[in-house]
DNA sequence: GCGACGATTGATATCGATATCATTTCTCCT
DNA sequence: AGGAGAAATGATATCGATATCAATCGTCGC
């Protein structure tokens, strides 16, 4: 009976649409009365919000984001992306022009270098008139930024900060336990000497990733040296350095857990230059199931993000603190995503 | 005074713009009129048509593409893409967003794997209702797609192919004179004794590149052995056999051009495993210049290709062959795109 | 010089929602 | 009971374009 949901989402070949006023007369109502309901207007009577939510329930409703347009003008919604390499972009980008499509708000996607002040595109969003911004790491933890937009009126939306400022609606994971997930992992495979390449430290997921390591290993009572933590920077010439230094340790550990794939590339590279199998003779993981985690061999094993998802949802929170008269903190949330630990062939138990 | 009424209506600071009817009054015709010069409405006399146009020009005006939806819906583009992983599908997708959010289309983009038949992914975007769709290699190849497509009224426009056919719209960029641009360059640099890593043969543009490579060699009378031009299929994987292959051999080459960066990257981690430096020992040299290509160290030297104005290209194509009535060849084009050698740190002249 | 017919143009309705203002209904206070 | 003010709802105009149909203008054949 009941068409599929998805039908109505693609309005392919001119489907007989439910508008807004099929819903009211349904319901009994004015349209006025039914656009209010759709917009959480304060003063509907519980009565009237009832009977046009159970219509729009039955009719199968779903607001034509395009009409909705030619009036309020479209939700700009600015999206800061930092490294245009090697990370997540690519189902970032899926999964935020997807949602930006069934919403009906455009996007406006700015590059931006920590170098030549971040501020710079901010401000360059803002004069665009962008009504809210998707922050990437370490631009959501940076209160000048956040002063800025408050400055402008401008809603922050920060992804994938391990500590999201308390006022500030954040889409993030737990790094802390996906940290701990993978710890875990190699602890159960029976790895005792485990050493970490650290992120770059101005990232707050960096060190909540090494607290998440630290901590599970010393619930499990294994020490950890501090020549097996070492420094990185999220890149993968970063990962080279560590990789040769852990590599040349007189004891050397057998396993090794970068904080990202970038750098557990590298040290998957290093490996291979010195002659040393892995998995069979060094374990290698690492963090953010980005492209290059299963395009090196052997591929690794390493923490999914649901990125395409997660970028969905602060494209969704944007669009509509971008469309609210902010200062309405009932809108504000932190969404966290699930993590999946993703296990691939750069792990196994350690040799004899 | 300064403001206008109707600004202060208007939530945050939209410009004036200009709209239809602003046109027609200035050329003093009605708006009917404009609409019609617009979309290239056939009986419309020069006369006002110049008029029209200068009016446009003169106002700067651009059509409202969300008003224009209300009534003819949105015109909807499919795009499938095959690998998630590795290839420049971030910039494709930003090139491809960026102008659908432009001109006001819809994207749907699908995904598609070479095994469980792409026709399935096809006959759900015909479904879903586009009038044109993207086409990466090797699906622009297929005779079966384009049939498919072709029964159903559905436009296809091809990206990155080599070979494209002729009645079908086509972006892409001169594979031959890319690979060429890169022997030379090899050549330049002194090089003699260069290997190649060949493509996966199913798509147009590994055969192109390899023809690119060996037209420039022979015209610079350097001699091709067999043993110089090894198997290949576009991933880091099947670069990891070819780089052992070609590295293993007695006279080892000085150069090695890889059909694509992914595999360019694995014979870099090759070459660094044995001890073979690059670039002093080695030249290496990718193509496509995706994300890999600046990660890895030393950055790989690489043809690039504008992806993301490609893609903005083929979008607005697409999106042009779906909002007419098809049959229309004078909207069927091909264009080319420009190439760029990019330099980096992975070639060097070759070793005293 | 008349009608036919195609070329050209315009008036008006419409798409599906929101903005605005008017109107009705409810509270609560004096 | 009267009435002020807030809550709740509806009528109508509007956004910027296209669809539709009717009206005008030529020009050509007879």
């Amino acid at each position: 009976m009941g068409r599929p949901a998805w039908e109505s989402l693609l309005s392919g070949k001119r489907r007989p649409s439910v508008t807004l006023h099929d819903v009211a007369k349904h319901a009994g109502v004015s349209s006025m009365t039914v656009s209010r309901v759709i917009n959480d207007y304060a003063f509907i009577s519980e009565a009237a919000r009832a009977k046009v939510l159970k219509s729009i329930d039955e009719l199968g409703y779903r607001p034509n984001a395009v009409a909705r347009a030619t009036r309020t003008g479209v939700a700009q919604v600015g999206v800061l992306y930092s490294n245009p390499n090697s990370s997540n972009l690519s189902a970032f980008l899926m999964g935020a022009f997807r949602k930006a499509g069934e919403i009906g708000c455009q996007l406006l996607i700015e590059p931006t270098a920590a170098h030549p002040a971040p501020a710079r595109a901010v401000v360059k969003l803002i004069e665009a008139g962008v009504g809210a911004v998707v922050l990437p790491p370490p631009l959501c933890d940076d209160p000048k930024i956040l002063k800025l937009l408050a400055a402008a009126g401008v809603e922050p939306v920060s992804f994938t900060t391990a500590r999201p400022s308390p006022g500030v609606t954040s889409v993030a994971i737990d790094d802390f336990a996906g940290a701990a997930m993978m710890t875990r992992h190699l602890i159960e495979l029976g790895h005792v000497d485990i050493a970490f390449v650290r992120g770059d430290p101005t990232h707050s997921t960096a060190t909540r990733r090494e607290e998440g390591f630290r901590a599970t290993m010393a619930q499990a009572g294994l020490a950890v040296p501090d020549a097996h933590v070492v420094e990185g920077a999220f890149t993968y010439r970063s990962g080279l350095t560590a990789a040769r230094q852990l590599l040349g340790l007189r004891r050397r550990p057998s396993a090794i857990f970068a904080c990202n794939d970038d750098m557990a590339a590298a040290v998957s590279a290093v490996a291979h230059g010195l002659g040393i199998a892995v998995p069979t003779e060094l374990s290698i993981a690492g963090f953010d199931d980005t492209p290059v985690a299963s395009t090196i061999w052997p591929q690794l094993t390493t923490i999914h993000q649901p990125i395409a998802d997660m970028a969905a949802t602060a494209v969704e929170l944007a669009a509509g603190l971008a469309r609210r008269d902010a200062d309405d903190d009932r809108s504000r949330k932190h969404v966290l995503a699930d993590l999946t630990l993703m296990v691939r062939q750069s792990t196994a138990s350690p040799a004899g």
